[in-house]
DNA sequence: GGACTAATCCCGG
DNA sequence: CCGGGATTAGTCC
């Protein structure tokens, strides 16, 4: 809590009137001056005559039992003394007690409690660790003992059935009854949700597998698939399509339930998206489309039943161009590597669970899966969002694909079962691509959910409630700029600008490095579970309160080893988004901010382009300093689309990155990124607020000390929230909007 | 009742 | 006498 404490410092008139959009627990210091004022005076001890009475020596006598707490302006100047120097001596405390007008020994008392309370606080915070690392611990072993008692086959998922099960005959017969009847009923979905006749399907199957195209290896189907193909192959049909029925790791799984799920969602989709439909009607502005929710309600059983009470929906559909063929555009969405790498900043992290039907014809056509995957806006402000859900690819008609994503944690007994600790899920979802001449591709995206909007702080949820957060247009926005990157890479002319010229490989490792520094930058944002990163402060945290991680590494190449601190905080600030970026990649007004750069001027060396915009590239500044000995290079890659941008840098070892740019290997550089993420903050017209704002998130990964086995200490915690709080307070400065405190004239949405 | 904080008390160097 | 640990008292939530 000391974290803010700073804040109050001369800007109380812009705070007495805010009290309630101060966090209180943030600020005690701050509002008990007020409440002093306000209520306390009858003895003199309001807020400024205390002192002196104490100076005049009058109230000393009577053993002034008196509470009273130090002014935050005292508090203020301690605050920041203590951070310069949290051992004053003789000299310096006498110094401050003037200056402050308290006794010396209330300096004294006061430096002393304050290290025992960091002291405190830095014991408290381990002890967080290590009940969280026991916790992981624990969880782990009933993870390891729960897979004990249910062994799962390694190489199908399915279930391993102990050898001296009977296999009489009367078992074998029901077995193949059932999976007769289950059988006749994927033929008829599949003809359904594939729209061609099954005996199509069979014979292409059956020729593909005669070329051994198709992997079909006996390893890929359990138990059940050997008793399958042996009914298969005596009833004389095509056993292939047994294939596509992959049972799912959770027990048995009624595999037609998720087909007809598929179905029913590609369907949804497809209405959706369509151009002439009375789902949508354009927004009051006439920028954007609004679900018609009744009508929703009323063309579309639920797929997943319905919306929990205490979640709010955000349904929006974006249209754009986009230039890469349908073709690779499906692969795109498909392949789990190329889907995570197109949408950085937004898919944290994805996997897919089980492929429960492979595509037909070698393509993605009719492909099945269920996958997981973590989705984040880029402050600590907002969970970060864990979904599981079903993809299911359908080819249309030539050049028209369709990618729809569903919902599912489970399923049992026919129903779909949603985790009730899951703070979001995805109803379909997904996108439709028509082909367009010129390798463009017309792409429609959809995009569904439901969420708890409770654990998103209040300075979020405008840009959530957008659409623009999670939503449709952040999607497209994401898959333009990816594509665009593409064809500046593939283009022919050299997009390069500096003069020494630059080789693909040179390029191509640059990019390389950079896109790990920016996922780096990604990860030390968001809190994820599954991550290295362990939170020091546990809990939600507020509007300009720092965020803090701590990760250890050791031998990982690429990072340096030893403990490393994310701070991050996000804050609103009242300039268009578009400004800031321009501000924040400036060269020329770097120094205003960069603490790092030591104010020197700064030079780029190498620009690298990924897209038209001049905002979208990877650079190498080189800050000069004194001597030449010093000279430090910068990596930094900036990108901006429709919905966000970003700013990442680290410092690189010259050495290095040289290698790095004559096409050399990157995976030892060793980054630390720090940076910026930048996202508008939608003003909704009827408000009428005239100030364009936009929500920063800033950054920092620094190394607080080199031995992994040390302990995190106080200084550098203090050091690092200090720098940030520099940083954005430098930035404010610099573009000459008011001060954080004036933040109360921001309207916080929907409170 | 717990968190926070200014102030005391007490002890070892 | 100083700094640090333990403790206390007043206050707020």
């Amino acid at each position: 809590m000391q974290l803010t404490r700073m804040e109050g410092g001369g800007a109380e008139g812009g705070l007495i009137g805010a009290g309630e959009l101060v966090d209180q627990h943030l600020v005690p210091g701050v509002l008990d001056g007020f409440d002093e004022s306000r209520s306390g005076s009858e003895n003199l001890d309001a807020a400024s005559g205390d002192d002196q009475s104490i100076m005049r020596g009058e109230g000393r006598a009577p053993k002034r039992k008196k509470y009273h707490r130090h002014t935050p302006q005292q508090i203020q100047e301690l605050e920041a003394f203590y951070k310069e120097c949290p051992h004053p001596d003789e000299k310096q405390r006498l110094e401050l007690s003037r200056r402050l007008n308290l006794e010396t020994r209330q300096v004294k008392f006061w430096f002393q409690n304050r290290r025992t309370q960091m002291k405190t606080q830095i014991e408290r915070h381990e002890n967080m660790l290590l009940k969280k690392e026991n916790d992981k611990l624990r969880f782990e072993q009933a993870a390891m003992k729960n897979a004990l008692r249910n062994p799962l086959c390694t190489s199908c998922g399915g279930p391993v059935v102990s050898p001296e099960l009977p296999f009489d005959e009367q078992t074998l017969k029901s077995e193949n009854a059932r999976l007769r009847d289950e059988l006749t009923r994927i033929c008829l979905l599949t003809e359904k949700f594939l729209g061609r006749p099954i005996s199509s399907i069979a014979s292409s199957l059956t020729q593909r597998s005669t070329t051994s195209t198709l992997d079909f290896s006996l390893g890929n189907i359990g138990f059940q698939g050997l008793n399958s193909m042996d009914h298969a192959l005596s009833s004389g049909l095509d056993m292939s399509l047994l294939g596509s029925a992959v049972s799912l790791p959770e027990a048995p799984v009624d595999k037609s339930f998720i087909v007809q799920l598929a179905v029913t969602a590609m369907d949804e989709l497809m209405k959706m998206a369509a151009v002439n439909t009375s789902l949508w009607s354009s927004s009051s502005d006439g920028v954007k489309e609004v679900l018609n929710f009744e009508e929703y309600l009323a063309t579309f059983p639920p797929t997943i039943g319905p919306k929990p009470n205490n979640f709010v929906l955000d349904a929006s559909r974006d249209t754009g161009l986009v230039c890469l063929n349908s073709l690779a555009l499906v692969e795109t969405f498909m392949d789990l590597n190329q889907w995570v790498s197109v949408f950085p900043s937004l898919v944290a992290r994805a996997s897919t669970t089980t492929v429960i039907s492979p595509g037909l014809d070698g393509s993605w056509n009719g492909t099945l899966q269920l996958m997981q995957a973590e989705l984040q806006v880029l402050s600590p402000l907002v969970p970060l969002r864990q979904v599981k859900f079903l993809r299911f690819c359908k080819k249309h008609e030539e050049g028209k694909w369709a990618v729809v994503d569903l919902s599912i944690d489970a399923v049992h007994e026919g129903s779909v079962a949603l985790s009730p600790f899951s703070l979001c899920r995805r109803l379909p979802s997904g996108c439709v691509i028509q082909e367009m001449p010129d390798g463009f591709s017309k792409v429609t995206w959809i995009e569904h959910t439901q969420y708890d909007e409770n654990v998103v702080h209040p300075l979020y949820r405008r840009l959530l409630g957008s659409g623009m957060g999670f939503g449709a247009k952040r999607w497209l926005a994401s898959l333009q700029r990816h594509c665009e990157g593409l064809a500046a890479l593939m283009a022919s002319g050299e997009p390069v600008e500096n003069p020494s010229g630059m080789t693909a490989s040179g390029r191509k490792s640059m990019f390389k490095l950079a896109r790990r520094m920016s996922d780096n930058f990604c990860s030390g944002v968001c809190a994820s579970l599954m991550s290295k990163w362990e939170r020091l402060y546990p809990g939600n945290v507020g509007e300009e309160s720092v965020q803090l991680m701590s990760r250890k590494t050791v031998d990982s190449p690429g990072e340096p080893s030893g403990i490393v601190l994310s701070a991050t905080a996000s804050v609103w600030m009242p300039v268009a988004r578009q400004r800031l970026f321009d501000f924040l990649r400036d060269k020329r007004y770097r120094s205003d901010w960069d603490i790092l750069s030591n104010g020197g001027p700064i030079q780029e060396v190498v620009r690298i382009s990924k897209g038209p915009d001049p905002g979208n590239c990877v650079s190498l500044l080189r800050c000069d300093t004194a001597s030449p000995s010093q000279e430090m290079l910068i990596l930094q890659e900036t990108w901006t689309d429709a919905a966000s941008s970003l700013i990442v840098y680290a410092p690189v070892d010259t050495p290095a990155i040289q290698s790095v740019l004559g096409g050399g290997d990157s995976t030892y550089v060793a980054l630390l990124p720090s940076g910026f993420a930048l996202y508008p903050d939608p003003d909704p017209a009827q408000t009428g607020n005239p100030a364009a704002g936009c929500l920063l998130t800033a950054g920092f990964q620094i190394l607080v000390n080199e031995l992994p086995t040390a302990k995190l200490t106080v200084d550098s915690v203090t050091t690092v929230e200090h720098l940030i709080h520099c940083t954005i307070e430098k930035i404010h400065q610099a573009l000459d909007c008011a001060a954080p405190a004036s933040r109360s004239q921001n309207p916080v949405p929907h409170e």
